[in-house]
RNA sequence: GUCCCCAUCGUCUAGAGGCCUAGGACAUCACCCUUUCACGGUGAGUACCCGGGUUCGAAUCCCGGUGGGGACGCCA
């Protein structure tokens, strides 16, 4: 039994978006649930595109998803030597050849060929039998081509989407090196799959087409095949595929956006996988329950209402302190933004206790922008608003608040005296609760909602109660 | 255009020939709870793309359409 070694290998060329994120998600799972090893490679080889905080961007990505590797992050520019080494081998036995075609030559090709509604293909122009009387145009740096087989039909067993047979009448001599000798992707995977022996190749479907060429070059280099698992693409709310061009949302922005990272993992890990019915669960059941046997097939939507119940659900049950923590920059945020660009604001109060506020909060929340939202509430002077106190404190019930008012200022500041103060006053002046609970919401808070009276009361603090409905009165 | 992949509620999915008058979850709607807003509880509606086979029997197997997606780079 060989141990299993998976790997994810993104391009640092933007973001890292959900479509990658979830890539690297079920290899991870794929590799922890077998007991086996993940590893990190960047694909740089597109040296153009590729930069430093791109590659930070993945990093930062997988250690807020918990993705650990254990190995890596491998570099593919580290690995010339090794590639070039493979090339030449590959040239001095006629695997491989040296194309003198200009691009400009190749798009005529191509164009001629779309025109004429055929597949465009490489014609081996440059194959060795065909190049016998030309000679190389002087001052061409030449690319390199593989020598792809020209009949036969290359089959795997794709461990997600079963059988797939394509027929190397389909393919053509694809350039495995560019005119500056940096490989391309299609052989760089093959040599570092081979190199650091992954025996799972789990990526997204989009590579079903590169497959049969990568098999091809494997055999040429007369290496085992690693079995492949092409994951469905992530579509975006619109039914459209997620691309860094279109719709798609960089993985770090649902951090930035208020979610809790475990319920972006859970997301992801059901979208396009099922265990049952099991539709919330920890990450250490999902690597217990995960194979690539149960997923699906079918490209799925991302659906960001359950990605949001999911959040909520995970905020209800995390630890306050925790959220306090996390939170706590977002209040300021909001205090700022409040009193203006330009004004200091100063680190919120230590009363009430954050982690109070937010137990008071959350039930209500979506995101932890939210919490912050519901919880600034709390640390801001009440923005008395005429229209609201014109509209609910009105003749009619300021004697109640008076009274409720006296009441207050000698009750035990807890939440079930306060509670009872409310209620005596509500008896004694023959009234419901609404009638009164509203326009003191208006007159202590600012606002005609808020979670439970009592309970905010207690957090706000005597005196700024007593202040307030002095003010109002 | 050529090749490849895919096809169950609006969305994610369960379903491996009879257990399916198709199950769960999100969303939606209704009712209940209630100190407003929420939370919570209960319930409802909504789906097997179409057409042919195979079979006593098909959401499940086969073929053909249709629809969607992907690939066809000196990008990955």
């Amino acid at each position: 039994m060989t141990l299993v070694r998976t790997r994810f290998a993104p391009s640092p060329t933007g973001f890292l978006h959900l479509g990658n994120a979830r890539a690297a998600l079920f290899s991870w799972a794929y590799a922890r649930h077998h007991g086996g090893k993940f590893v990190l490679r960047i694909e740089d080889t597109d040296i153009e595109r590729s930069t430093e905080e791109a590659v930070q961007v993945i990093l930062d990505s997988m250690a807020w998803l918990g993705l650990d590797y254990d190995e890596g992050p491998v570099r593919q520019t580290t690995r010339l030597a090794r590639y070039r080494e493979v090339i030449d081998a590959m040239l001095a036995d006629g695997r491989a050849y040296r194309c003198y075609a200009s691009r400009e030559e190749i798009d005529a090709l191509r164009e001629q060929q779309r025109e004429a509604n055929l597949k465009p293909r490489y014609d081996g122009r440059w194959r060795p039998e065909n190049a016998a009387g030309k000679t190389p145009p002087a001052g061409v740096n030449p690319v390199i081509r593989f020598r792809n087989p020209d009949d036969g039909d290359v089959t795997w067993h794709d461990l997600v989407k079963g059988d797939i047979r394509i027929s190397n009448t389909e393919l053509d001599d694809l350039v495995i090196a560019r005119a500056d000798m940096v490989p391309t992707y299609n052989f760089a995977v093959v040599v570092d799959d081979l190199d650091m022996q992954i025996t799972h190749v789990v990526r997204g479907d989009d590579h079903i087409n590169n497959t049969p060429r990568q098999i091809n070059i494997y055999r040429a280099l007369n290496a085992p095949v690693p079995q492949f698992a092409h994951l469905p693409t992530i579509l975006g709310p619109d039914g459209e595929k997620l691309s860094k061009r279109h719709g798609a949302v960089s993985t770090m922005q649902y951090e930035a956006d208020g979610f809790l990272s475990e319920a972006l993992f859970n997301y992801l890990a059901r979208l396009g996988w099922s265990h049952g019915d099991a539709e919330k669960f920890p990450r250490d059941k999902f690597i217990e329950w995960f194979d690539l046997g149960q997923v699906s097939k079918s490209a799925a939507q991302f659906d960001q209402a359950k990605l949001l119940w999911l959040n909520r659900e995970y905020i209800k049950e995390a630890d306050n302190q925790r959220l306090a923590i996390l939170v706590k920059p977002l209040v300021e945020a909001t205090l700022r933004e409040n009193a203006g660009a330009n004004a200091e604001v100063e680190p919120i109060a230590d009363t009430p206790a954050l982690s109070a506020v937010i137990a008071l909060v959350k039930d209500r929340c979506d995101t932890l922008a939210q919490v912050a939202d519901a919880a600034a509430l709390f640390y801001r002077t009440a923005s008395s608003d005429a229209a609201l106190l014109a509209q609910h404190v009105t003749a009619a019930i300021t004697p109640a608040l008076a009274s409720l008012k006296a009441r207050l200022a000698t009750v035990v500041w807890e939440k079930a005296a306060i509670s009872a103060a409310l209620k005596e006053t509500l008896a004694e002046h023959q009234l419901k609760m609404p009638q009164l609970a509203i326009p003191l919401r208006v007159i202590v808070t600012g606002q005609a909602q808020t979670p439970s009276l009592d309970a905010v009361l207690e957090l706000f603090g005597r005196e700024r109660v007593l202040h307030a409905l002095g003010s109002a009165l």
